[in-house]
DNA sequence: AAATCTGTATTATAATAATAGTACACTCAT
DNA sequence: ATGAGTGTACTATTATTATAATACAGATTT
C-alpha cells in the first residue's frame, strides 16, 4: 500500500479513495484488519484526526467498520467499495471531459491528445 | 462568454482559465477591452475582489494588462494565453491519468473507458 | 461641473480543511 | 495488575479562499 498523497488537494477524500481501490482490487481482503489510525497517519504524513475522519466517512459508505478498542476492518461485502470506485471513475472522467471541453477540445481531440500524451510520457 | 463557475472549486483559477481560453481561441481579440471587474463579478455571481485577483494573476502571466481608471485589455501578443492553455491541457491530462491509474486503470483501459463514457453520454 | 464608471486598496468576516495536543475508556499481551 | 495499543472525543489553532463593505483617485460621459 502506497500512502503518498497530494498535499495540495483535500486529504480525506484521497485516503478514502486509496482504501476503496485497495478493497475493490482485493489488495485488502474482506474482513481484513486495517492499519491503525495512528499508523496510517504516520505513513501518510498527515494528522491522525484526518485519518479518523476518512475512516468514519468510509464507514458511512459501507466500506469498512470499526471495532472499538480493536481496530478497523474491511466489510464482508466488497460491493460498496466497487460501487465507490465505479462512481469515482465516472466522476473523474466527467470532470476531465468538462475541463478539456472548456479548454476548447472536442471529445475526439481529447482522445487524440490522450494518446499523444501517453506517447510523450513513454519517451 | 459563459461565466458559469464550479463553486466547489477555487474560483480564481477558473476565471483565469476561462479568459485564457477566450483569448487563445480568438473569442477575445488582441487589444480588446474586457468587461469591468464589477461586471464580471455580477455575471459570474462572485465577489469583485475575486475577479480583481484573477485579473492580476493573468497580468502577471502576460495575458492581459490594466489601464488605470479605464479597464483591462487583452495583450497584443496571444502567445502567453496559448502557452497557458497548452500547460493546462497537459496538467489536467496528467492529473486525470494519475487519478485513474490510482483507481486501478491502465492507460489502455482509460482510453477504452473514455470511449464508453462518450457513448453512454450520447444516449 | 456633476455624476458615473474605471482600477485599486484596505480591513474585517466567514467557511472549510487540516493540524496540534490532549484525554478517556477499553482490550490484550506480558 | 500493568502497560502499550486501540478507537473516540474535544478544543484550539493555523492556513487558505472567498466574501463583504468601503474608500479613493482618475477618466469619461452627460
Amino acid at each position: 500500500m502506497n500512502w503518498v498523497l497530494d498535499k495540495s488537494r483535500p486529504i480525506c477524500p484521497q485516503i478514502c479513495e486509496l482504501i476503496c481501490v485497495a478493497v475493490a482490487s482485493g489488495e485488502f481482503s474482506a474482513g481484513e484488519k486495517l492499519l491503525s489510525v495512528r499508523e496510517v497517519a504516520l505513513l501518510a504524513g498527515v494528522n491522525p484526526n484526518t485519518v479518523q475522519k476518512s475512516f468514519e466517512e468510509l464507514e458511512r459508505r459501507g466500506v469498512i467498520h470499526s471495532v472499538r478498542c480493536s481496530g478497523w476492518y474491511v466489510n464482508e461485502s466488497i460491493e460498496a467499495a466497487s460501487a465507490e470506485m465505479k462512481a469515482l471513475r465516472a466522476k473523474k472522467t466527467e470532470e476531465y471531459l468538462t475541463a478539456m471541453s472548456q479548454l476548447g477540445c472536442s471529445r475526439e481531440e481529447i482522445i487524440k491528445y490522450l494518446n499523444e500524451h501517453k506517447e510523450a510520457n513513454h519517451e
